[in-house]
DNA sequence: AGCCATGGGAACCTTTTGGTGACCAGGTCA
DNA sequence: TGACCTGGTCACCAAAAGGTTCCCATGGCT
């Protein structure tokens, strides 16, 4: 972890919601999102839709089309179409795209070097039995 | 970043929804919960409701309480109580809150000297005009 | 009474994200 | 006809996250 320590406009209060790491956080708030970006550079920056069907256990084809058209108007995701019968269509990572697989793996890495901390994470409790404070 | 790459189980489909470094970007998805941990430890680690209150805007109440609720029944925050008038209450990162802090903190600073690439990063289109496709 | 300090709860609502199930298109093959 | 392949859309709904507004409590001071 060589990284910089966070410059002073971000270590300051009041912590600005639109500010630049909070963008990517928002990024990183989809589900799908997360999941689509990750398998797509894990079957190296592209993939025709059938093999994210077959590769994302639980991803609807409503969910993964929904998912996919947004990364494309972020432009994260290009989209390759061929005429031909079956049709080929192929989402690729764009270069944008391409420069926030770098985070999202950094996250995956760190999860996976503490998978033993993340179990020890509780789930939130029900809305009920919190009287006694 | 000198990180191992990823290990073979979460390199290969299909991708487990539930695996560990699923479970970090479902934490992380919560658009308070991240504030607040990031705002709690760029505080020295604990906080006061009423500072954090100040140092957050946009946070009302209702959702800081709520959040607090959560990150402590998850084990991530501490809440101490000395009842006297006026009351103090202090909210502390656990030990196991400022293991969680890492990742989070690795975004934020990602995200910093990102900025011109978040600033690329558009929004998705509303949900209509793309019939050209 | 009002104000301030502190911290918190409840009722109700809105927005966003995700889910279900059905449908569409073209083509090939039995 | 039906089945398969490919990729996509739509109507409607459920669930989750977040938001608004009001209320509560204690104490001290004007």
């Amino acid at each position: 972890m060589a990284l910089a320590p966070l410059p002073d406009h971000y270590r300051l209060p009041p912590f600005d919601e639109a500010c630049a790491p909070r963008r990517l956080l928002r990024l990183f708030s989809g589900k799908w999102i997360t999941m689509i970006l990750h398998t797509l550079h894990l079957l190296g920056g592209g993939s025709r839709p059938g093999q994210l069907m077959r590769a994302i256990p639980g991803l609807s084809k409503k969910m993964m089309t929904q998912t996919l058209r947004d990364l494309e108007s972020m432009g994260l995701v290009s989209r390759e179409v061929r005429q031909i019968m079956p049709p080929e269509v192929v989402y690729r990572l764009t270069e944008l795209g391409e420069v926030f697989v770098e985070p999202l793996e950094m996250l995956y890495r760190w999860g996976a070097d503490h998978a033993a901390d993340l179990e020890r994470l509780a789930s939130p409790a029900p809305q009920t039995d919190l009287q006694d404070r």
